[in-house]
DNA sequence: TCATTAAATTGTT
DNA sequence: AACAATTTAATGA
């Protein structure tokens, strides 16, 4: 039924790709390479010199900062299909964050050259970085503005709403693999209240859980409701 | 292909 | 945190 996810379709299927020509469209997929991080390994560490654009062909990873004492802070996940690390790319700063795979993954790396190179000749590499730029920001203010931190179901659908983006992964459908424990460790909620708040937003129409996935129905509802 | 087993995930307490 | 129930994946005949 799922087709496997490659590098290859990671780069066909990603909106930015889309109005490439195909001579272009060979020179990045010649220069981005693939590699494998095992569950619970670094994909990057803080501090450490931006050298590629990161996407994630297949698996999930987070953006986390821990502090020496060890507590760690989650800011985001990013599921298959999702690209992130533009900001310091731009910015030619150092890694702000640590980027660690929450299950077995294989990320995309496309170099530095490559990313500037499409920054200067692709519109529609522009708009895609544009839009998710954005869409961060968006998310990140709202969750400043909103008081709904507390309650299980607030975090569980931000938290969704966040991972499932269908504007930045038009390829992807409802459908997102991830289990209740990494939704846990995502928004930072137990494992059992994860269960509870996936059965009140069923209950509410926003989403359906299934084994090991969830799939979201209503994402303006999801977003909606941390608010 | 089917049956059995192990592993992962979920749902409840 | 512990437990049972359920689903998926792996194995071998």
């Amino acid at each position: 039924m799922e087709p496997p996810r490659t590098l290859s379709s990671l780069l066909s299927d990603a909106g930015w790709a889309r109005d490439l020509a195909p001579a272009e469209r060979e020179r990045v997929a010649a220069e981005t390479i693939e590699r494998r991080v095992a569950s619970g390994g670094y994909v990057c560490r803080k501090g450490e010199p931006v050298d590629h654009w990161i996407g994630v062909v297949d698996g999930l990873v987070k953006m986390a900062n821990v502090t020496p004492e060890g507590k760690s802070t989650t800011f985001t996940g990013v599921p298959a299909g999702g690209w992130f690390g533009e900001g310091s790319l731009l910015k030619d700063e150092p890694r702000r964050y640590d980027i660690v795979a929450m299950r077995d993954t294989r990320v995309a790396l496309m170099p530095r050259a490559t990313f500037q190179w499409l920054l200067e000749t692709s519109l529609a590499f522009n708009r895609y970085l544009l839009v998710q730029l954005n869409e961060r920001l968006g998310q990140f203010i709202g969750m400043v503005e909103t008081e709904r931190f507390h309650d299980p179901e607030g975090r569980v659908a931000r938290c969704l709403a966040m991972l499932y983006n269908p504007q930045l992964s038009p390829g992807i459908g409802a459908r997102l693999e991830i289990s209740q424990e990494e939704i846990g460790l995502l928004a930072g909620v137990s494992r059992q209240r994860v269960n509870q708040a996936l059965q009140a937003l069923e209950r509410a129409g926003l989403l359906s859980v299934e084994y090991g996935a969830v799939s979201v129905l209503d994402l303006e509802g999801l977003r909606a409701f941390g608010s």
